[in-house]
RNA sequence: GGGUAGGUACCAGAGUGGUCAAAUGGGGUGGAUUGUAAAUCCGCUGGCUUCGCCUACGGUGGUUCAAAUCCACCCCUGCCCA
């Protein structure tokens, strides 16, 4: 089966600029395509991870990913959806940050004796004098077609300030695609639904300078069934980097997902063959629950790795009342007064609270146990040498859990 | 640059001298129910050394016994005009 088709079956395929075309040159020639990630953070996060899965799909096939770092634009920032100004990052913070993100893409794609390739745009836009980008390359664009398009007049017809600075993102972008079309023989721009415009934009200014025609193709912008979009969880942005979010807590990102999100994560978010999706999709009650099951194991796997995968269900089972495994966090004998802690205090160093007053409330509220037992003393104390001669769970909740240990 | 309307907690949005840590909704979160799901119901939702104290209503000063609320200046944003 062609990439295409796989990509379409999977859920993958969100607007494509010249089906035919895109069709007859992934099945018949290798091409090479881009995707760009801003240099913001040092770490991609889930909302990034259709696009990774695209290109893992793309690459299988044979073709070579260009992933471009924005280095350059990152100085400025993608409009969409933005009304806060970017904090400035420093050059080197984002170098760091091209370097990290190259680091976990390939985990995703295989960087070796060619395959893939890391750019950063700040190479050839740092440069740039603006006379001459203006006479060169601003005199491609009109203004009065910019703002017809959907960035921009969602943005104008909402009376909400767009400044020029972000007005230029898309002509940058564009530049871009130009650039990789020009240095690297790229035909083809792949991205999330957002980034629609910004990739119509390098089409057409490829064509207007070089007479090229090159393609784009987008995916959607990935919802969970409530809505909401995904990859948030209690504390914030769910990391692909392993120090961030643990694989345990990756791990229990998925088996948490709504029921009616399984099948859409499972063609977008495994590698599973179609049929067995098909298959896990046909549970049905508590037995969806084997499917999430799955989902969890295999997103995991492709994350972290098939050892930390297995150790995260391993982990897991302090749901089921197997604590050997639980996931352990780490107190210092120091914290401890006349050899014991407040419980209050524990829940603040492991992090289950932000504060000690969300810790009491929890516990008042009757969602605190150890070991078990339910806790609704505030003042309730554990002694350094239970936690040593025994496993001791400490438990917020319904969804978390954990065995204390002491850091020597 | 001129005119005008605004800037309130995670978000939206009330409040226009004390009874305001600030209505209401969303979100988040705890419990019941359950399948580590959804829906529903009930509770909680600034911090702390918690019968009290501290920090907060764009910023800085001021008036007052007392300010989110009044005054001055400043910063930012929308709209209209240039």
């Amino acid at each position: 089966m062609d990439v295409l088709e796989t990509l379409r079956q999977r859920g993958f395929i969100n607007q494509l600029t010249d089906e035919k075309e895109i069709e007859n040159d992934l099945n018949n020639k290798q091409i090479s395509f881009y995707a760009g990630y801003d240099g913001t953070a040092n770490s991609l996060h889930i909302g990034n991870l259709v696009t990774i899965m695209a290109l893992r799909h793309l690459q299988k096939a044979g073709h070579k990913p260009i992933v471009l770092v924005g280095g350059g634009t990152t100085r400025i920032g993608d409009p969409s959806g933005k009304t806060e100004t970017r904090k400035v990052l420093s050059e080197s913070n984002i170098d760091e940050n091209a370097q990290a993100i190259k680091l976990q893409l390939s985990k995703y794609l295989d960087f070796s004796e060619g395959k893939a390739l890391l750019v950063n745009n700040a190479d050839w836009l740092l440069g740039i004098n603006y006379i001459s980008f203006l006479r060169d390359i601003g005199t491609h664009f009109s203004v009065n077609r910019m703002i017809t398009s959907e960035t921009y007049r969602s943005r104008l017809d909402k009376n909400e300030t767009l400044s020029f600075i972000e007005f230029n993102y898309q002509i940058l972008q564009a530049y871009d695609f130009y650039i990789l079309n020009k240095e690297h023989n790229c035909t083809l721009q792949v991205g999330g639904s957002d980034q629609w415009g910004n990739i119509v934009a390098g089409i057409d200014l490829t064509r207007r300078i070089s007479g090229n025609h090159i393609y784009g193709m987008t995916f959607p912008l990935v919802t969970n069934a409530d809505g909401s979009k995904m990859g948030k969880s209690v504390s914030g942005a769910i990391w692909l980097d392993e120090n961030k979010v643990s694989p345990y807590d990756y791990y229990q990102y998925w088996i948490n997902v709504d029921d009616r999100d399984v099948k859409k994560f499972l063609l977008l978010f495994t590698e599973l063959p179609l049929d067995e999706i098909e298959s896990l999709s046909q549970l049905e009650g508590a037995d969806i629950r084997k499917a999430k099951q799955v989902l969890a194991l295999e997103a995991t796997k492709i994350t972290h790795g098939e050892e930390k995968a297995q150790q995260a269900i391993k982990q897991s089972e302090v749901f089921v009342g197997n604590t050997e495994n639980a996931p352990e966090k780490m107190l210092k004998s120091e914290q401890f007064t006349n050899g014991e802690i407040s419980l209050i205090d524990i829940f603040n160093i492991i992090e289950f609270h932000k504060s000690k007053g969300e810790a009491r409330r929890l516990i008042q509220q009757g969602g605190a146990r150890v070991n078990g037992d339910k806790i609704q003393d505030i003042d309730f104390k554990v002694k350094i040498d239970e936690i040593q001669k025994q496993a001791v769970i400490v438990q917020s909740g319904k969804k978390k859990r954990a065995k204390l240990t002491i850091e020597n």
